[in-house]
This record gives structure tokens, sequence and C-alpha cells, in this order.
DNA sequence: TACAAAGATTGACGCCGGTCAAAGGTGAGC
DNA sequence: GCTCACCTTTGACCGGCGTCAATCTTTGTA
């Protein structure tokens, strides 16, 4: 594993969102690790939560991998993102004490539950804590603002190149390949998310799979050109 | 003025955002009205922060409106949001230190400017203020789901229609009409923060007006039939 | 092993919204 | 009050992506 790899397996447990990234005295380590009350697993195609229930804590997922959507009145939904090992959701119930969206495992995973009264009583106490949970808080919001760039002025290709690299990054950081990956979610849900329809999605697999930018077998994909993906999400980029 | 309305002009300062919504003590009020160093003006058209300036407060809007966009590399940018009176700007900043949008003034404006070291200080102090400040980032967070359901799902009309209803039900908060509005930003503005074009905005303007949906003459916009507008944004829900 | 159900691929076709272009309107600043 | 730069509107045309449909592959289950 490279120096870039975050530990998914911490010794105390894995919220490497919430206390990797700071120094904290043994003492303060216990006392977060105290905050996560209980752990929960979640099946695949289970929801951990859904839209309006009781918003009462923060996760941090230990294993698996989910996506969160929001669904409309009329029934049309939009995934809004997907989340792997030591990322957190739930953020979106704060403001109104019920969740905003739902969060649904792609496959089976585990999660550790984190109430937030706990976080707040604790990051009171602990001021590292507090600046944490305001950095993942304000990262979430710079994540979305780079997805309202890429639905709002990318083109198809370019959406699903930013997606893949995206994810492979993110894979990467978690000490997997940088180049294979396998994608847990469906063509409709990859097209959910990039606002495109599913055939759209398979269309732009098959045309980069031909271009030999990537291999595709259903869910493996293997990118054979980042830098060809990283021209195509920045076209005007000189060389 | 009605019952909804929210006060701009509070006796201490007007940090609605931050301490309207909250049962404090006057002596916990007063310590928050300290956090406010100091005021800024910002002309219209003058930037209050850049991406990638040092982030050091967050800002709350006395009076005015502001855009935040977000600049790609290769020069094509995406309005992020559109924050008027009342609203607080700069939570973007929190992950890295450095801002990761730009706000711009659509009109001559003055905004709160509150150190963020000064916020997380009293906020260990201030329950109340705490919990607030995760409300507000966690709007924040539920508001970009919403646009990304909009950018991601809806057709053009659905978009406009979906736009419109937002801020006049923002202004009608504020006090103003819930049937006229000026808009402070161009039809490309609009376009940018929309995924359209601005000659598609344009158009759908004209559409709405031939419509007797609304009417329209350059900046301002009178709604006549908010209900017609309503089903434009869902189409199924049935009457 | 076979079947069913769900997902993925590919083709044909059409439309929404982008692009290009021209003209008209407005208001900020001199 | 004038003027020029900027904004807006409208038209014509076109292309990218959505829609509909048929077929193929994979996965889960009886």
């Amino acid at each position: 594993m490279n120096p870039h790899t975050i530990k998914v397996a911490c010794s105390n447990c894995n919220l490497r969102e919430l206390c990797m990234p700071m120094d904290l005295t043994a003492e303060e380590l216990d006392r977060i690790d105290a905050v996560v009350g209980t752990r929960r697993k979640v099946k695949r195609g289970a929801t951990l939560f859904r839209n309006g229930e009781k918003f009462t804590s923060l996760y941090a997922i230990r294993t698996g991998f989910f996506k969160t959507c929001l669904v409309a009145e009329d029934g049309r939904d939009q995934v809004t993102g997907f989340q792997m090992a030591g990322e957190v959701i739930g953020l979106d119930g704060i403001v109104n004490e019920r969740h905003a969206c739902d969060a649904v495992a792609l496959e089976d995973a585990e999660v550790c539950v984190m109430p937030f009264d706990r976080i707040e009583e604790l990051s009171r106490d602990i001021n590292a804590l507090q600046h944490h949970v305001h950095k993942i808080m304000s990262r979430e919001i710079v994540r979305e603002h780079g997805v309202m760039l890429l639905l709002g002025s990318m083109r198809a290709e370019e959406r699903l190149a930013a997606f893949l690299l995206n994810l492979v990054q993110r894979l990467h950081a978690r000490g997997f390949s940088r180049s294979e990956l396998v994608l847990r979610m469906t063509r409709e849900e990859i097209g959910s998310y990039l606002g495109l329809k599913l055939e759209t999605v398979s269309r732009t697999f098959s045309k980069f799979a031909e271009e030999g930018i990537i291999e595709v077998q259903q869910r493996h994909v293997r990118i054979l050109d980042a830098d060809a993906l990283k021209d195509i999400v920045n076209p005007k980029a000189c060389h």
C-alpha cells in the first residue's frame, strides 16, 4: 500500500473521516471511539435510512458501497452520490431533523452509527473533532458544487470520463488499483447520477472501449488511458 | 409584513441565519454580535472572495445580492447559487482553508464578516450556536441536492419554473411580494445556474409570457399564475 | 439445469435545446 | 441627455441525447 493509502481498517474502528486526519491524544481517541454506539449491517438493496425518517445519527461506512438518492413527488429520482468505505452519510438530516434522501446499500455493508447529539457534545470539548465535522460538511458542499458543474455544463462523454476518474481516484486512495475497478451500480444509477439515460451511459462506455481508452466487461472496467479521459474532461487544456 | 417575514434589519445586526432562530439569552446574543468583526461593502460586479483565496471568515449578507460560481480550468463556468440578504456564504472554504468558488455581488451589497475561528470558539460555549452552524451547512447540502435533481432530470421549462418559484418564495420570506420580482442576474447567469444557454432562458421566458403565466419586462417579472408554474415543475401531480 | 427477472447493448428515429446570426432595447457613466 | 457597451429577443438550423424497441447476457432461484 502506498503512502497515500487510507487505512480502512483502523485498529480502533474506521471512522477515517472522523478521526484519522487529526492529532489526538490517546484519551481523546478513546472518547471519540466511544461515540460509535453501535454498528449496523445493511444488506444489498436495503436502505440505511429513508427520506422523511427521523434523523438521529451520522453513519461512517466501514465496508460496502452506498448510493444516496432523492425521489421527487412525481416519481422521478436522482442519485445524489455514491459513497464508499470511510465516507460519512446522513449530513442532509441535520437541518430538519429528518433525512432528506434515501441511502441504499449497493452491496452488503456495515456502518458505524454515530448519534449526532453525542458528536455535538464531544465537539465542544475536542476542538479537532469540532473542526473536523465542519470540514466534512464543507467537503460535501464542495463536492456537490463539482457535480453541479458536471451536470450543468458537461456533455455525456465528459460526464462519464469525470465520473470514472473520480471513482478510481477514491478507490486508489483506499489501496485499490488506479486502473481497474468494479462498478457497484447499474448503468441506470450511473445515468441518474450523471443526468443521462442508461442507454447513453452504455453507448458512451462502448465508445470509450472502441477508442481503446477503457475495457468494459459488464461491471468490470479497466482504464487503459487515463490521460485520454482527462483530456475528455478538460478539452481545452493544452498539452 | 406578514408573520412569516424575516426581519432583515435586526436591531443588533442581521445575522438572520446565525442568530434569529435560536432562543438566546441577552448575554449570549451580545457575544454572538461581537463575532461580527467588521462590515464590508461590495460594489456591484466586485468579488467578495475568489477561488483559491485564503479562507478566514463566513459572510452574512446584510444587503444586496450575490452569485457564487465555479470556473473550470478550461474556462467554462457554473453559477452554483444566488444568495440574498440573511444568507451565509463562504462555507465552501472550510475544508481546504481556501475558497473553492468566487462570490460576486450582483448589486451593491454589504456583508457582515464573521471570522470562522471565532465562530468555532463561540460554538463550543453556546450549544444553540453550534447546532445552528451545523444546520446552516446541512441546509446548503440539501439545497444542492435539489439543484442536482433539477439539473439532472428536469427539462428547460421545468427548470425555469422551479427557479422562479424558489426565488419568489425566498423574497416573500423577506417581506417582498409573492408575485413580483426583479431579477438581479442576467439571462446568461440564470442559464449557467440552470444548465441552459441564455437563448433558451430567454425563449422560455417568452413562452411563459405568451401562455399568460408570467409578465416579463426585462428584469421585472410578475407571476400571474403560480399554480401553472407548480404544475410545470410537477407534471404528474394530479389535480 | 432450466427458467425468470434484471441488466446491458445496439439500432432507428425524433425532438429539445445548443449554435450561429442579426437586430432591437436598456441603462450606466460620461 | 447621449452614447456605447451590454443585455435581450427572435429566427433558422442542426446535433446530441432521449425514446422506443429488439436482442443478448448475467444473476438469482426453483
